[in-house]
DNA sequence: CTGAAAGCGCTTACAG
DNA sequence: CTGAAAGCGCTTACAG
C-alpha cells in the first residue's frame, strides 16, 4: 500500500522520518557520516513510500548524467552491435547507461549537429566508432567532456583513440593470401580517408612489398566510389584479381552475396580474407577467413580507458599506448 | 570567439538582449507570440554565445525528457538491431532520441531494477522487446508511463502490444515443408513462455492437423530446457526428423553451424525454416527459407504508436487490433 | 506581445 | 552526525 497517491520525493521521506534533506540525500548516496539508526528510518521510509530517486534533478544539480554517449553510423553491422553490447555492459558495472546516437548514414563522420545533442542532454562521456570531422575537434576538446575514438586512430591527436593494430591486420591477411599463391589481390575498402581504412590498406601495400609483388592501383577499390555493393562487385568481375582482402566482414557478405548472383563463387573464383571476425558472436554458418578482433577484450579497455577520463585520472595514456591486437582466423574462403 | 568562457545560459542571453528569461525560453520553444524583432534579437544573441540548451534543466521542469526506453535482452541478434535502427530513425523524426536498457541476457523478461531506473531517468515512454515480469505489470500500468511491447503479444491485456501474426507465420512455414514432401517436422523453440514462441508452435500444430499429420512431442524442442545450442543440435541429431521449423534465424545459424560439425548438413539431412529474415538486412550470403517480417513497417508503427500514447491520443488502438502480416522468403534450405 | 516570480527535486557548501 | 538555505537552468502560470 502506497499513502502517498504520486510522485513520492526526497521531501516525503524527510516528512516521514522527521530528518532532513540533506540527511536523507547522505543516505541514498551513501556519502559519510549517517548513523545505521538514520539508514534503517531512511531506507524503510523509502521502501514503505516506494521512493524513486528522480535522476533528472540529481543530474541538473550534481551536474552529471551518469549516462554515455555511443555514436555511430550504423548499429546493423553487427561490429557495432557486439561491441555496444560488450561496451554497455561493462559501463553497466559502474552504474552507467547509455544513449546511441546516429546520423543514419548522412555521414561518415560525426558531426556537429550530433554532438550538440550530447553537450546539451549533459552526457558525461562519449564513445565514438566515428570519427569527428575535423571542423569538430576544437569544439570537442574545448568542451571538456570525455571523448573516446573506438576503432579508429583519428585525424588529430588532441583526440584520443583506442585503435586497432589495423596495419597488421592488413599484413596478416595478405601474407595469408600470398602463402596460398595468390598475388593479383584485390582490396576493397569503404573510403580511404577512414583510419580503419588507411591502415589496413597500408598493411596491404606492405604484405605485396615484403614479397616483391607490384601493387596495382586498378586492383583497389572503394564503396564510396561505387556507391552500391552491387556496381562494386560488378567492377570486382572485371579485374584479373584471384582474391580479395576486404575492409570487413559486412561488405564482404554482401559483395560475396553479389558475385554469386553473377555466377562468382568463394573460394573458387576468389579467395576471400575479411576483418572482424562477426562469424563467431552470431555463430553463423559462414565460415570466413578474416582479421579477429577480441570486442569483449576491447569493450572493456574503452570502458576502462572512459572512466579514468571522467575521473580525471591521466594514467588511460598507457592503455592507449598499444593498439588492440589482431590475429588471423581460418575459414573456408581461402 | 566566445565572449564567455563557459556554460552559457538563458540568462546570459537575457542579459545579451535586454529581454526576460520567458521571453528566451518562449522563443527558443516556438511558444506562440513574440515578434519577429525578438526572435531575430533572441537568435542573434544564441549565435554570437554559442548558446546550447540544458536539456536535463529543462526536462526536470517541463516533466518529459524526450528520451525513450527500448528494452532487449540481446542487442547482438540482427533481428533486434535492426529493429531498434529503425525505432531510433523514425523517433529521431520527432526529436526523441532513445537509451537502451538490457539485463544482459539474466532473464528473458523485464524485471523491476530495469523497470526503476527508467522511472528514475523521467524517460518518457518506453518500448520493451521483452514481456515483462508478471508481477511487474501492475506497477508498469500504475506509473502511467507509455508502454508498448513490440513483437510479443504479452501476457496481459492491460500492457500493449505490436504482435506479428506468428501464428501464420508458423502455419506458413509448416506448410511450405508439408508441401516439400515432409511430414517428421520439428519444432526448436527459445522457451514456451514467450509468446512469440507460443504462437509459432501454435501455426505448427495447425498445419500439420490440417494435413492429418499426427503431432508428435518429441520433435519439440526448447533452447530453455537445452541450455546450448551444442546440446540441442545434439539433441535434434536423435530425433527421427527430416526437416526444421526454428524459432527463429539467429537460432538457425548456430544450431546449422553446430550441426555441420556433426557431419550433419542442411538442406541434405534437413530442410529447415527458420523466422525474422535476419539475412535480408544483413546481406548474408546463406539463404534460409524463413518467416519475413518488414522490420520498416513494423518499426514505423511501433513509433507512431508510441507516440500516439504520449499524446494521450487514443486512436493507436486501430493500429494496434491486426498484427503485423508475416511473409515467407523462399531460400535454400527447403 | 513581454516580464517578474515561483518551483521542478535534488545536492552542495556551510553551520552547528 | 544532522539541519537550514541556496541554487543547478530551465518552464510555467499569472499579470500586465
Amino acid at each position: 500500500m502506497k499513502p502517498t497517491e504520486k510522485k513520492v520525493t526526497i521531501r516525503d521521506i524527510a516528512a516521514e522520518t522527521g530528518l532532513s534533506l540533506n540527511t536523507i540525500s547522505k543516505v541514498l548516496n551513501k556519502k559519510p557520516y549517517y548513523s545505521k539508526e538514520t539508514e534503517r528510518r531512511v531506507m524503510e521510509a523509502v521502501q514503505r513510500l516506494g521512493y524513486i530517486p528522480n535522476a533528472i534533478a540529481s543530474s541538473l544539480r550534481a551536474g552529471r548524467s551518469k549516462t554515455v554517449a555511443i555514436v555511430f553510423d550504423d548499429l546493423i553491422n553487427p561490429y557495432y552491435s557486439v561491441m555496444t553490447f560488450s561496451i554497455a555492459r561493462n559501463l553497466a558495472q559502474s552504474r552507467y547507461d547509455i544513449m546511441v546516437f546516429s546520423n543514419y548514414g548522412a555521414s561518415s563522420f560525426l558531426d556537429a549537429t550530433l554532438f550538440n545533442k550530447i553537450v546539451s542532454r549533459k552526457l558525461d562521456a562519449v564513445i565514438s566508432f566515428l570519427e569527428p570531422q575535423p571542423e569538430l575537434t576544437d569544439t570537442i576538446v574545448q568542451s571538456g567532456i570525455p571523448f573516446l575514438l573506438v576503432g579508429r586512430k583519428g585525424n588529430d591527436e588532441r583526440i584520443d583513440a583506442l585503435a586497432l593494430d589495423d596495419a597488421e591486420g592488413g599484413r596478416l591477411a595478405v601474407e595469408h593470401l600470398i602463402g596460398r599463391g595468390h598475388t593479383r589481390i584485390a582490396y576493397i575498402g569503404a573510403h580511404p580517408a577512414i583510419s580503419a581504412d588507411a591502415g589496413r590498406f597500408q598493411g596491404y601495400c606492405e604484405a605485396l612489398a615484403a614479397h616483391g609483388i607490384p601493387q596495382c592501383n586498378d586492383y583497389v577499390a572503394y564503396l564510396s566510389d561505387y556507391q552500391t555493393f552491387e556496381a562494386l562487385a560488378r567492377r570486382l568481375t572485371e579485374l584479373p584479381v584471384d582474391a580479395v582482402f576486404c575492409f570487413n566482414d559486412s561488405f564482404s557478405y554482401s559483395i560475396i552475396d553479389e558475385l554469386r548472383r553473377r555466377g562468382k563463387l568463394v573460394p573458387r573464383d576468389y579467395a576471400w580474407v575479411g576483418y572482424d571476425n562477426i562469424q563467431r558472436a552470431l555463430s553463423l554458418p559462414v565460415h570466413l577467413t578474416t582479421v579477429s578482433i577480441d570486442t569483449d577484450y576491447m569493450g572493456k579497455c574503452a570502458v576502462d580507458v572512459l572512466l579514468k577520463k571522467i575521473e580525471g585520472d591521466d594514467s588511460y595514456h598507457e592503455i592507449l599506448k598499444k593498439p588492440i591486437a589482431v590475429s588471423l582466423v581460418l575459414g573456408e574462403t581461402t
